[in-house]
DNA sequence: CTATGATGTTTTATCATACAAGTCAATTGC
DNA sequence: GCAATTGACTTGTATGATAAAACATCATAG
């Protein structure tokens, strides 16, 4: 029969990290945490190659990657100068993701509250009309998901960020849909920033979120419209929670 | 006084185009029109490089702007798979104009001016509070541009456009000003396609841009988001016109 | 001395080739 | 029949070379 001492190969599932990607998010990050400032440029390629010990091939691409971004604007004899913050793509799950985690973005965290403010009142309200019943069981099982977290602030972190994500998906409109993508990855940096959130607060956050799926439920706008504001009233207050702990 | 010239080209050189960016409009546009559908896969590299007569250089990066624009996923060995368009950047004013210029953008359209009517008036009232001086004198010189094109479509559409950009830009928050710089690009293409717009509608056009003007002037909240619906009325109707003129 | 234009130099843009690594499919051995 | 091995194909990375772009320099004419 099979012996099962040398059945170890487990499958990769995720295959050794790509040299490219890797070097685009140093280079990020190095734009990121201001060591190459706006108006500034990079090193030529050749130095970057020498810098990151890599071929040129993996430099070039990844600069590629990076103009495509809005990072940095590259041309010939000139070099790669870094373009003004305006410039960049934040909404971008990537860049995002970068940008959080140099931790400069306490200033970029209230800018993406703001928007959550103006957007995602309407986003609630239009997915009231719009919601399929599928993306309605959808909303309902992030909701079971939060309360059955426990204590896992993981486990509920992913179910509010899919919350999300399925509501503005509800909305069915492709920019809100895009928009919403770039609130995970912003949640996602904040609720890993946070760790740790109070137990009776987080059983509020299931109560407004029950609220608002009621309120779709009902295809009622105007409820689903209000139950958003209070989601974010919550959201509000964690900031302010990661603010404090990172200062700390 | 270094207004020396009449003509004021922002590009600094007609350097012959690159290479590699009219690779990656022509993939693109490939995925827009519907050639390489969601799901499938692209021709392999090889293939690409015969296809459009250039090395393999050329390609692959062009598939990676691809990628970081969240066209395209490519894995070793299986190819670039084209993203199903929920994963599209549209939020990216080079992916809409390579949208745009596809001319299957109707539903698109909808979905952007569904967006502005949620965002806009909003962006309008925080601008009210948040404006400089200078940025209220750029609208000011945004509007008398439009009010003293004449009959050139083009030179009232330039105007048209730099107004909206500085509206959002006036928020001063990095998530309006984006989604600005899309709208922008969306605007761009719908004028386009208008071509011919009445000359009563016009002068409407200006009448309402100034009320807004006139708004963020005395920081007043309310009336700001009045005047932003109202110009959206007008998108709306522009919209409509184009629509019917992209038909016959 | 200044303006102009030729020339040089540095850096990116593109090409060509080679090899390594990942992944699917067929094949082989039991 | 089934699992492991092998093979073939495609992308990933490396290397070197040439072309083209844009700034720097300097010589020269006025």
């Amino acid at each position: 029969m099979d012996d099962v001492s040398e059945i170890v190969t487990e499958k990769p599932r995720v295959s050794r990290p790509r040299v490219m990607d890797e070097v685009t998010e140093a280079i990020a990050s190095d734009i990121f945490s201001g060591r190459y400032k706006p108006g500034h440029s990079l090193p030529t390629e050749n130095e970057l190659c020498t810098a990151h010990g890599v071929s040129r091939t993996v430099i070039r691409e990844a600069l590629k990657v990076l103009a495509a971004k809005g990072l940095i604007l590259t041309r010939p004899r000139i070099g790669s100068v870094v373009c003004e913050e305006d410039n960049w793509n934040i909404i971008d799950a990537q860049v995002l993701a970068w940008h959080a985690s140099n931790a400069l973005g306490d200033k970029l965290f209230d800018a993406i509250l703001e928007a959550r403010r103006a957007i995602e009142p309407l986003v609630a309200e239009i997915a009231a009309s719009r919601a399929t019943m599928r993306e309605i069981a959808d909303l309902e099982a992030a909701c079971d998901g939060m309360a059955n977290a426990g204590e896992d602030i993981v486990v509920f972190s992913r179910h509010d960020i899919a919350f999300h994500q399925t509501l503005y998906a509800a909305s069915h409109n492709p920019v809100f849909r895009q928009i919403g993508g770039m609130i995970d990855a912003a949640l996602t940096a904040t609720l890993r920033a946070t760790a740790v959130i109070s137990v009776d607060h987080r059983t509020n956050a299931v109560v407004v979120h029950r609220e608002l799926l009621e309120a779709l439920r009902m295809r009622n706008q105007p409820a689903a419209r209000e139950a958003a504001n209070r989601i974010l009233d919550l959201a509000a207050h964690d900031l302010e929670i990661a603010k404090k702990n990172a200062d700390s």
